[in-house]
DNA sequence: CGAGAGATGCGCT
DNA sequence: GCGCATCTCTCGC
């Protein structure tokens, strides 16, 4: 399967997060191949999105969303999670879609032994899911998953029915529906039923 | 099986 | 200190 190029993430983030979805995302470890099929996805884009880490201005956490498309911007949270998202849009425009689920394809019993499930389902149906599985952290930051052997986005089929709603987990920004998904989709997560959000 | 809270560490106020 | 683009476990039904 081909490489997504740089252009593919030239984009809108909001427009790249739904055309992420069906593709394939890879991480190469200590020679194996870890891999699964995009399923969920969120949009953050520009400085006037209050849910966006770049609301604030550029600081040296969120310093990569302000550089080139298609590199990797990975950050801790919570005190145990990294997240994965892909930058987009040219450069000095903050803008990045965070990966939030994959539908497991290569290296599975690897990936269950790395998040110690035995589900399958329960691998990557979540951003720190998903980073924990495929062993990302903050060593990947600024990765170029243009070039990069080790974190990369391959061509993928058609993602069918594609899903939409607000995104989870922001106390401000959550009305813009940036959430894409795979309808039906078994691994996409069910997100946080108790934060606040309007129908 | 759904709701709720604790875990856990870092960046910013 | 507080809040966080979360996860997991414990309760109670």
């Amino acid at each position: 399967m081909a490489r997504l190029r740089r252009s593919f993430y030239e984009g809108r983030a909001d427009r790249v997060a739904r055309a992420l979805l069906g593709k394939r995302l890879v991480r190469v470890r200590e020679g194996r191949r870890l891999a699964g099929v995009i399923v969920e996805t969120e949009a953050y884009r520009g400085t006037r999105d209050p849910g966006s880490h770049a609301y604030r201005g550029r600081k040296p956490r969120n310093a990569v969303m302000f550089g080139d498309p298609g590199h990797a911007y990975l950050y801790f949270t919570y005190g145990n999670h990294w997240m994965l998202n892909l930058t987009c849009e040219p450069s000095q425009r903050p803008a990045a879609v965070l990966i939030r689920a994959l539908e497991p394809s290569e290296g599975v019993a690897l990936m269950k032994r790395n998040r110690r499930v035995e589900e399958e389902v329960e691998i990557a149906s979540g951003p720190g899911k998903l980073a924990k599985a495929l062993g990302l952290d903050g060593a990947l930051n600024g990765e170029d998953v243009v070039t990069s052997r080790r974190l990369f986005v391959e061509d993928g089929l058609s993602a069918g029915r594609i899903g939409v709603s607000s995104r989870v987990g922001l106390s401000e920004g959550w009305e813009r529906k940036w959430r894409f998904y795979i309808a039906g989709n078994r691994f996409v997560s069910r997100g946080k039923p108790s934060l606040p959000r309007k129908p």
